[in-house]
DNA sequence: GCAAATTTGTTACATTTGTGACCATTGATT
DNA sequence: AATCAATGGTCACAAATGTAACAAATTTGC
């Protein structure tokens, strides 16, 4: 009596979205207490927040396709910014629709601060897990998104 | 002028917690209309379901510390897949705060042909991503979750 | 130039999730 | 045995998210 052949039956611990899942969420949880109990942020909150410090103002749409955040959790995360004044707007001349996002001169001293923490818990990340398999980790992750782009 | 360099600055597209949520939230939605349009059914309870076809009876805790799942998620989960009749409960005569939750005969059908369709979903996935790369994917998930049990 | 269609962002409402309190039961300490 | 702590599960309330409708600005097609 052989054991289940796992190409030809359902098996939850190779099913890729259960273990990706998993995975996903012990990383980010593990990251969680930084912006959640030392910053007081939200996930959605502190995602926003890390496009603007990367990369700098952009309208609310941009910031949504570049995390793939629904556009009423950019507003929402925006409007919460705003009040703690990490960030402001701009109304666009162009396109007066759109409204430009940039983090303020005080949302950019915090965002040196949470990056720094950021690049801390990457290292001690890299190193735990070794440095290749973390590399190999960041390159699937973008083959992943391409292969499903196929799907 | 050099390009900055990704080991002492902060970079989001090298930032693992990102990467990964990015390319678990982009798997896991590419496989939702499966089991949410073709079957009423959130992540949550999805997951609970998917445990229980997958191990057979066991406690609500054992759900939850098997899928990561807080005890009030699996709790809620439970009442709605009892409600469409997928599992039932009973007492546990050993420890009577226990339940044991195992699915229905209905239940079991419902899971052979979700079952299938996750099977064929995977199948797909490792063509399209190479089954080496696939395989890969797999076990650097397991590795992650031990590297963040060292933190 | 103008009506229809599209895009940007917000809002209201429904659903889902997080948190803490709670009851019932069991285990531990004495 | 009596008390106290710990565990399994549920509930109520608060917070977050999903969804659909919306107004305002722009683009498209005629």
């Amino acid at each position: 009596m052989r054991k289940i052949p796992s190409n030809d039956t359902f098996n939850l611990e190779e099913f890729l979205p259960f273990c990706l899942h998993q995975a996903s969420e012990t990383v980010s949880q593990s990251f969680r207490t930084i912006y959640r109990s030392d910053y007081g942020m939200t996930r959605t909150e502190w995602r926003v927040f890390a496009q603007l410090g990367q990369y700098g103002a952009m309208t609310a749409t941009q910031v949504g396709s570049s995390a793939n955040l629904h556009k009423t959790k950019v507003s929402r995360a925006v409007f919460t910014l705003e009040k703690r004044r990490w960030l402001k707007r701009q109304p666009d001349t162009d396109d007066r629709r759109n409204q430009i996002i940039a983090l303020t001169t005080e949302g950019k001293r915090a965002f040196r601060e949470l990056g720094q923490r950021g690049l801390t818990y990457n290292q001690r990340m890299r190193e735990l897990l070794g440095k290749d398999r973390f590399d190999e980790v960041l390159r699937l992750t973008r083959e992943l998104e391409e292969a499903v782009a196929k799907l």
